[in-house]
RNA sequence: GGUCCCUUCGUCUAGUGGUUAGGACGCUGGCCUCUCACGCCGGUAACACGGGUUCGAAUCCCGUAGGGAUCACCA
């Protein structure tokens, strides 16, 4: 077959919602995988619903997702005289009629029908009136009356229309504006898109598009239709299910290369394999692993996968998408600070980007503020004794190594006698102010030996103030 | 309601005529341990139902039920 080509075609109604974005995903993997290309195209023909800032919604989520297109976007709203010039040559070849039915006439014609027990459908009213070109119609395709229009659909395999349960779509509105039907169409077949992978929510769409196709006399692209991703409840997801837009997703801390990994996941599968790297999933991904059934969109698979993927990723590449988080607690680390260690620390212990965020503010943050319970507990007058032949040693030493850093405490636990387990506790409270923490040496390594001396002097002087008073 | 699609643990899924029906998330018992975690070992739990076809069906066929999608001068 020839180069293979996939697009996605948002409507810019709104955000970029998961469903979508695995839309986006499954075409630009296979695009990907196929060594072949993915084009974006802006579906704008409703110049009503259609705004600006969904458009740079849409870009910034897929640029977010790391989803990079090869031509486009292309807007349809700038391409009408493409879309008129295939509309006049439906029209010419008998195609598609003018009509001139008003929506008021259609809605009583429905309304008939649906009493007498009918189908909602147009009954034909301008079919055969032959009209030439007139002001203010609609344009309508001209449905087979008989016989079967076929979906070859490359996942779900054939599935059989009755031309009869068409009815005459509407192609070209009263305006002039080609409606979506005509314009996927038209544009599908003009950009040589070969492959079209979307929501099965557009099943019963195809036809339309398929005898559009055939009144042209164009090959068809392939077809295949993912199933839907639905809520806990099974039902189309909506936002009472919880976070439906990616960038809700980018602002709770999950990696881009997480969501994708759970989106694909979510309906392709690659025998019992969960994680996946984003060149793991271009090399790995096909068309006969979509899976025919709906899924449920389950957070916390969601976030077991987000921390798989913290975990593994390098730290040089955690970092820049740390610092917005650290930012917006109000913490903003100096350069002095080695970044790449702190994130060493949290990264076995970060199920996102926030709580990871979280668990290292106190690195920097000074002086440390003691959790009272913490202080009272830990920050002892007997810790005393241990503490200040800890920091002695500490102060002398020049590898600050996580493996050197255990000697000091191994000669303070030979000269007191006391047991690791009641030196690390306090240690912990007097460094980060609170019980819980990396591990006591791989923080103090990447904490560095000017911060964990001061603020094991802060301790110092916190306990000896404390006996005072 | 018409049309179309779907049906393996609670959830995502593996499975393509012969398996103790596997993995993952969740829940859970234990181990590890300087706290919290990570990790490791174990447990829990599924072939919607009814007929066929077959020596043998989760796997093939037909029904039933249930769920979903769609029926615009929206996309």
């Amino acid at each position: 077959m020839d180069q293979i080509i996939t697009r996605f075609p948002p409507s810019p109604t709104g955000y970029l919602h998961v469903g979508g974005a695995r839309t986006a995903l499954f075409n630009w993997l296979y695009a990907r995988n196929q060594g072949g290309k993915f084009i974006l195209r802006i579906e704008d023909t409703d110049t009503e619903r259609s705004t600006k800032e969904s458009v740079d919604a849409i870009l910034s989520s897929l640029e977010w997702l790391e989803i990079d297109w090869d031509e486009g976007p292309f807007f349809q709203s700038q391409r009408f005289d493409i879309y008129k010039e295939y509309i006049q040559k439906l029209v010419d070849s008998g195609h598609a009629y003018y009509c001139t039915c008003s929506p008021e006439d259609i809605e009583a014609m429905r309304k008939k029908a649906m009493e007498s027990g009918g189908k909602p459908k147009y009954d034909g009213t301008c079919r055969e009136k032959n009209m030439k070109t007139t002001k203010n119609a609609a344009i309508r395709f001209k449905v087979p009356l008989s016989g079967t229009t076929v979906l070859p659909d490359i996942i779900k395999g054939n599935i059989v229309f009755q031309n009869t349960e068409l009815d005459d779509f509407i192609i070209a509105r009263s305006d002039g504006t080609p409606t979506y039907n005509l314009a996927v169409a038209i544009d599908d077949m003009t950009m040589n898109i070969n492959t079209v992978i979307r929501g099965d929510d557009h099943v019963n769409n195809t036809p339309k598009q398929i005898l559009i196709y055939k009144a042209l006399k164009h090959e068809l692209p392939r077809y295949g239709h993912v199933p839907m991703v639905l809520g806990s409840d099974r039902t189309r997801l909506s936002k009472r299910h919880g976070a439906m837009s990616v960038t809700e997703y980018r602002d709770m801390g999950y990696l881009p290369d997480a969501v994708i990994n759970y989106l694909v996941r979510l309906g392709w599968s690659h025998g019992d394999q969960e994680f996946f790297t984003r060149d793991e999933l271009i090399q790995k991904f096909n068309i006969e692993n979509i899976g025919r059934s709906a899924g449920v969109f389950d957070v916390n698979k969601l976030m077991a996968l987000n921390a798989n993927h913290i975990q593994t990723a390098e730290p040089r590449k955690i970092t820049p998408r740390l610092m917005p988080f650290l930012t917006q607690k109000n913490c903003h680390p100096e350069q002095t600070d080695d970044l790449e260690a702190i994130i060493k620390t949290l990264n076995q212990r970060s199920k996102t980007l926030i709580e990871m965020a979280d668990g290292a503010l106190f690195y920097f943050k000074e002086p440390v503020e003691y959790d009272e319970k913490a202080a009272q507990k830990f920050l002892s007058t007997e810790f005393l004794d241990i503490l200040v032949p800890l920091v002695e040693r500490i102060e002398k030493l020049t590898d600050f190594s996580e493996k050197n850093l255990e000697n000091p405490f191994k000669e303070v636990m030979d000269i007191t006698g006391v047991k690791f387990g009641k030196i690390a506790q306090p240690v912990r409270v007097a460094l980060t102010g609170g019980t819980v923490s990396p591990g006591i040496f791989e923080m103090i390594a990447a904490l560095g030996k000017k911060k964990t001396v001061s603020r094991l002097r802060q301790a110092e002087s916190y306990i000896k103030n404390r006996v005072k008073s």
